[in-house]
DNA sequence: TTTTTTTTCAATCATTTGATTAAATAATTT
DNA sequence: AAATTATTTAATCAAATGATTGAAAAAAAA
């Protein structure tokens, strides 16, 4: 474990803790203790609780979604990209597994900054993959289908389950590898069930 | 408009704003300002503002899930009961958009207590649908099917679009009628996407 | 080494927040 | 009407909270 610098301490200590309670219910001195530091130091570094949020959320951006999105635009079939895509994000977020309740609970304040930053309007009208279905059912190789509805479809399925893992994991009978072995069968289910959708 | 009573006053002010904003970020001069009433009032009616939020959870979980729950457990095929939940799941969220946002950023600070109300471990283990599941691909009428697999899919499919919903109200070419008509369009791909899953 | 700059700390401030009090008003009972 | 009870109010409390200060310590530059 190799010494961090008090900034990253910081960082650290408030992604965790925003991620786990939200913005509202995570308090300065919450973040000070968990990050071992003098909570002048919070603002030393980034002004306010508010500029801190701000950093990890501007961060997460830039890491999280773009990888995702990068897939949506491969030149591959479809099959193909829905397996890749459903796949990466499933591994993402089981490394991760308390970013969807935390990003839908955050959602509401900014709705507006989320969408801005995940390009979804660029995806839902221009993207790749919307515009390979339009394509393959104009075709006749797939049946047609409303693109928003396919990717509601495809993220849905595979976000759902995060958001009630708190709920599940106090299931006497699910724990958290019975949970991610959940999670890996849903890899291979989720693309035949979209797959099944669009297949004439 | 007839007159609320003070106690319903506040609780309508409270259910309003909880569900906007969250237990954390809802303070209790929010209720008295949104309510019209003195902020000592509250405290008069409900003694603190925890016990306000569990007064509203707990009437909000006696009427929502067991509409649906009971569902669940009717006498009826699988196909007519999943176009039943389906479209009774979607009508109420169309009523309350927000509810899902609220109930899954809340299950964070207390899973058990939702679970519990629910009912989730006899849903699972006991319920009518779980055991038609298991009958009729015994008898082979359906593929073999995991049932918590197929309600998590139900129910994501349902509830996922009221999540995003914030996010999608923000493009320029969706507004709430829009949303709603996705939702009604989905009233019947839900039970087709899930009955082509299992159909042999 | 001395000076300057950066980082850290304990103490404290001003505001917000959940809650309470005691008095005033309204409603109900006798 | 008088007495009693229930409801409402303005004022206030104590604790929590986000932020700041000025001095001390540590690090970097001269």
């Amino acid at each position: 474990m190799e010494k961090q610098s008090t900034e990253e301490k910081i960082k650290a200590a408030a992604r965790k803790l925003f991620i786990e309670k939200g913005f509202a219910a995570t308090k300065t001195r919450d973040i000070a203790e968990e990050a071992d530091i003098n909570i002048a130091l919070m603002n030393y570094y980034f002004k306010s609780k508010e500029k801190l949020f701000d950093a990890i959320l501007e961060e997460a951006f830039q890491y999280f979604p773009g990888k995702l999105i990068s897939i949506l635009e491969e030149e591959i079939s479809i099959e193909e990209k829905v397996t890749k895509f459903v796949t990466t994000h499933s591994e993402m977020l089981k490394s991760n597994p308390l970013v969807p309740i935390f990003v839908l609970s955050e959602l509401r304040n900014n709705p507006q900054k989320f969408v801005e930053k995940i390009g979804m309007h660029e995806i839902l009208t221009d993207g790749v993959l919307v515009n390979q279905l339009r394509e393959e059912s104009a075709k006749g190789n797939i049946k047609k289908i409303s693109p928003i509805h396919f990717l509601i479809n495809m993220i849905s399925l595979t976000v759902f389950p995060f958001i009630i893992q708190p709920a599940l994991l106090t299931l006497e009978n699910l724990n958290t590898d019975i949970f991610n072995n959940l999670i890996d069968e849903r890899k291979q289910m989720i693309p035949e069930i979209l797959m099944n959708q669009i297949r004439i």
